[in-house]
DNA sequence: CGACGCCATGCACACGATTGCAGACATTCT
DNA sequence: AGAATGTCTGCAATCGTGTGCATGGCGTCG
């Protein structure tokens, strides 16, 4: 492969000169410059970063740690990091932290092996595990970025969503349409306060609307939903309406309550949580909270590279949180009325109440 | 940040010891190696990947480009080859090739020269545009392996699904299940023979079905199935089942059906194409053609890998071409019968036939 | 005509690691 | 006791660039 060097014999100069010349240095004649720039690119010289990195003390790439992108949630993040930091001059060293406990830690070590100017870091549902890494990382002057829900928060640099507020509008939403008996459908609230459910239940209590816990089902595979809706349906006065923690989830719901023959909206409200893309393919339209991966994740890389460039007036961690929306579409209407006259509607209906 | 000096110092040792040592070589005695990997523990060492990489001449990282990674389809392929790539011990480098034209040069350019060890290509629907760059980094010795549609394969070496082969799946499943006037949904063929077409327009013609060119609708956006799907419906003689060349186009085309009030199969029966997990989000669940993400793209990367670790016993390229399986679900049925016997049967059973 | 200044270029070192080779020291054998 | 052997460690070169500093040549001005 093909060397300053070699370049430099060739033009009869020395690598320093090659070196200048490409670079575009105004130290080097015109004429010797542009002869120098043609030579290279016939001989199809590419700069070898590796080399260069270790000597200017940067990489120009950044980092970016994901729980996984299989999960529709992710994808559409990774995009738009991508994009940004492509267009700042950066590359991008992609990590997926999967679901083992210290795979974080590990990404985050890579990262910091390969010298990384920056991180971005997705924590997952269980909040940061690499903690002290993180911390070691920004003590020696890389900057890092978080993104989700993190314990502790005030340590790190952080970009999240006001989840509690969405919980809360879905809940409010919910509560004014009449729905009395509510499900919630999701994972284990890992996260400390689980913030969508904290909002959510805020808005059920100002409601005066109660929340039973035998109507709070954890679940988190497509088996456990089944489970789960199965469980919902045979109860002697099952909920109007369901409130899954994710739209993946309530896909989920979608399928099995069909399955079920109970139809949505009309038999039971089905209300979801990030606005995927799937929420709109679904039938019907999915009303859920959303509308805030584009700009979260155009502050997440914007703080970012500010850090990288060593643009920050002070020192002092931040945290960016933006209000995500509600965003209503077919899939709630008010709660079937309870038949007043007793066996005149058929049983089936009265499943439904 | 700490060198292996610092340590050296520390430890009274020379550097080369230090590497020596936590390289775990045998020229170092045991207690010293032990000493010093404590003492390199404590003081929170980490090799630089940035130096090592420049004198060991490789760098333990893979490319990866994709065209993007919103679009649903990519998403798991990124997560199969991450996974690999990791276990494999190598970091993955990410570059999305978008839908500028000299994108996906650049990104390879990118990788060149920060010498990864191998890149894996994923090429977009206009197949392969950045082919001199791959044949100049092959001639380097740095292996690339592409995966999807290209022209003139026997250069490359070369991973894909037999599209064709699933096409004729497909179309024969419509033909058998009754269907003689079937429309097209999907983007143009860019790719010269569009392979998923031509096996279908071929299990098509076996069966003696015509296949109008006023079925044939172009469409990529959601607007443009909109568009495709109204005009389908509109006409006289409107098609008993469509095509969509992508799930995703399947999935629209089913929100625009349901926006008028046709029904899946009953009305109008709905095929896809890559079986992605929305396929079975969907409600009737889609019938499509797929299952053979997790093989491609194990294979992708074994491919690589082997050539990275030179395994190769010959230095021809190689092609690898895997069979998709049909995969029938519940978005598809027999045509509505033209009702023969005026009004005898009942219309919901006539659906059915 | 000499001195000074400027422009273009080369020299040499640094970045932080790996590794062949030589050498120091201890041990064992004759 | 001296030599041979083996074990461990240090020296120094190297990977390919970037860059401060010195230098050489040339033009200009006093």
């Amino acid at each position: 492969m093909v060397r300053l060097e070699d370049i430099a014999r060739q033009a009869g100069v020395s690598h320093s000169t090659v070196s200048r010349a490409l670079a575009g240095s105004p130290l080097i004649s015109v004429e010797t410059r542009d002869r120098i720039q043609k030579l290279a690119a016939e001989s199809g010289y590419q700069v070898n970063q590796v080399a260069r990195n270790l000597k200017v003390r940067s990489t120009s790439t950044i980092g970016l740690i994901v729980p996984e992108v299989s999960n529709p949630y992710y994808p559409k993040l990774v995009q738009h990091v991508a994009d940004a930091v492509k267009a700042a001059g950066f590359s991008l060293q992609l990590h997926l932290s999967g679901s083992e406990q210290d795979a974080e830690a590990q990404c985050v070590a890579s990262l910091r092996e390969h010298r990384a100017d920056g991180i971005l870091l997705v924590t997952g549902e269980r909040g940061i595990v690499a903690r002290e890494q993180v911390l070691a990382m920004s003590a020696s002057k890389t900057p890092v970025v978080l993104m989700g829900w993190v314990d502790g928060a005030e340590e790190f640099n952080l970009v999240t969503g006001d989840d509690a507020k969405g919980g809360y509008a879905l809940g409010r939403h919910l509560v004014e349409l009449g729905h009395r008996r509510i499900a919630l459908l999701g994972k284990p609230p890992h996260r400390g306060p689980y913030d969508r459910l904290v909002g959510f239940r805020r808005a059920l209590e100002e409601g005066g609307v109660p929340l039973s816990e035998t109507l709070a089902l954890e679940a988190a595979s497509d088996e456990e939903v089944y489970v789960g809706v199965t469980k919902l349906l045979a109860l002697d006065d099952p909920p109007t309406a369901i409130f899954a923690y994710q739209d993946s989830l309530a896909a989920l719901t979608y399928k099995h309550l069909g399955d079920a023959g109970v139809s949505i909206p009309q038999d039971m409200t089905v209300v979801g949580f990030d606005d995927l893309d799937l929420a709109t393919y679904l039938t019907p339209r999915l009303t859920t909270v959303g509308g805030h991966i584009e700009p979260l994740s155009a502050a997440f890389v914007d703080l970012l590279l500010v850090l990288v460039r060593g643009q920050a007036e002070e020192s002092l961690p931040r945290q960016i949180v933006l209000t995500p929306q509600l965003i209503v579409r077919s899939s709630c209407t008010a709660p079937r009325q309870r038949p007043l006259t007793s066996s005149l509607s058929r049983p089936i209906l009265d499943k439904r109440t």
